[in-house]
DNA sequence: AATAATTTTTAGACACAACTAAATTTATTT
DNA sequence: AAATAAATTTAGTTGTGTCTAAAAATTATT
């Protein structure tokens, strides 16, 4: 078994290459954990040494086969606990990722799987992700960050790219949730910011914002 | 906040003197953690310093009020779990000890409250052990272990002293669990076990195992 | 292509929590 | 009361996972 720290290292670098499926650089993984780039080095000869990734020298690292299934494996339990806090226990979107990140590192496979009937196979967390199935599928759905749209377009959000605090209270704010119905009015061209109508009131949003707001892609 | 090991020592500490309130032996937590008496000496060092506990070299350890709240609260988290793992997600008795011995870890207040709602702030865990409610309080009920009744006695087993798998998956062969009626039959005088009948069968169960059962205390 | 800047790795330390072996203290016998 | 036994502590190591500072490799710039 793995320890905490591997684990949260695994699941760093799966994050990381999630979308390029590019190498990861030590720097980027520092980044991200908060930790020195040395450490990073450390604990990457280490994984290396388990065979949880493949990585060469001042080459970056990617994960071996077995690393990615335990990556995925810790992204579905942190995604089910998730899901379980805020259907069942009321907590709201913004408040269940610190929680995850801990609960995500509890070992008994029957308890996930247990989680997983109880919660009825859902398929989506409350962040609008994928959720991975037992036998590490992750469903996919197309979709688009609002940015990529123009002025004109109607959809609905289907998730979100980030689990922050407060980046999702400032989108509950905003009468952001998953479903809700977005409308492009104006775009700006100097920073890329977005007028948009929601539940018919109009608000002014950053690039930054849009980008990490999905839309169902046609 | 304080570390797994630190928690674990704390709740054996607790353990130990539950009933006798004494202070406990170096030796006695090693058995119970499974650890060298020298890693115990290690640590009772370091919760002195943190002021978790009142320890004198050579004299034995007692919680300090600090202590003691701290281990009533991971019990109070421990046996909550368990319920929930019991109540909703539908293990039986015997397989949700180590589990919850992870799960007592998780340090979210909010979760554990949360939690406790869900379960409608059950007083009693699936072993008929006392749950401390959010003040610490732990519900107490007159009981006596089996052992110390006589032929002829007849009642209803409120619980069992101890949470091992095999001591319950044996206890679940002999069709006993919470609730079950009891009536003893015969007490061997050689080695005092016990023949008794459960759902109208007798069986020969030892001194060892009644000593672990508990019994309404009229 | 040489130099500068950036990134990454190595070297050397440290805190935590465990260990074994040896020394010390306390408890029990005789 | 002295000798023996048992329990406990100290001393010295080890494996994780982190760190800083310095060295080495890679990338970018002139």
């Amino acid at each position: 078994m793995n320890t905490f720290a591997e684990e949260n290292y695994l699941k760093a670098i799966l994050n990381i290459s999630f979308n390029t499926n590019k190498k990861v650089s030590t720097n980027e993984i520092s980044n991200v954990l908060k930790t020195s780039p040395a450490s990073v080095t450390d604990m990457l000869k280490k994984l290396l040494e388990k065979k949880l990734v493949k990585y060469e020298k001042y080459k970056g690292v990617e994960l071996s086969n077995i690393g990615k299934q335990y990556a995925i494996n810790i992204l579905r339990k942190h995604r089910l606990w998730e899901t379980f806090l805020v259907e069942h226990l009321g907590f709201n979107w913004s408040e269940v990722h610190e929680i995850a990140e801990e609960l995500e590192h509890i070992k008994s496979t029957k308890l996930i799987d247990k989680l997983d009937t109880f919660l009825g196979y859902p398929k989506f967390d409350p962040h609008g992700e994928p959720i991975p199935n037992k036998q590490g599928v992750i469903p996919n759905v197309k979709s688009t960050s609002l940015d990529q749209m123009e002025v004109g377009f109607t959809g609905h959000v289907l998730g979100v790219t980030i689990d922050d605090k407060l980046f999702l209270d400032y989108l509950t704010k905003l009468n952001i949730k998953i479903g809700t119905k977005i409308e492009i009015i104006q775009i700006i061209d100097f920073d890329k910011s977005l007028i948009v109508k929601i539940e018919n009131i109009q608000n002014h949003i950053s690039f930054d914002v849009a980008k990490n707001i999905l839309i169902k892609n046609i």
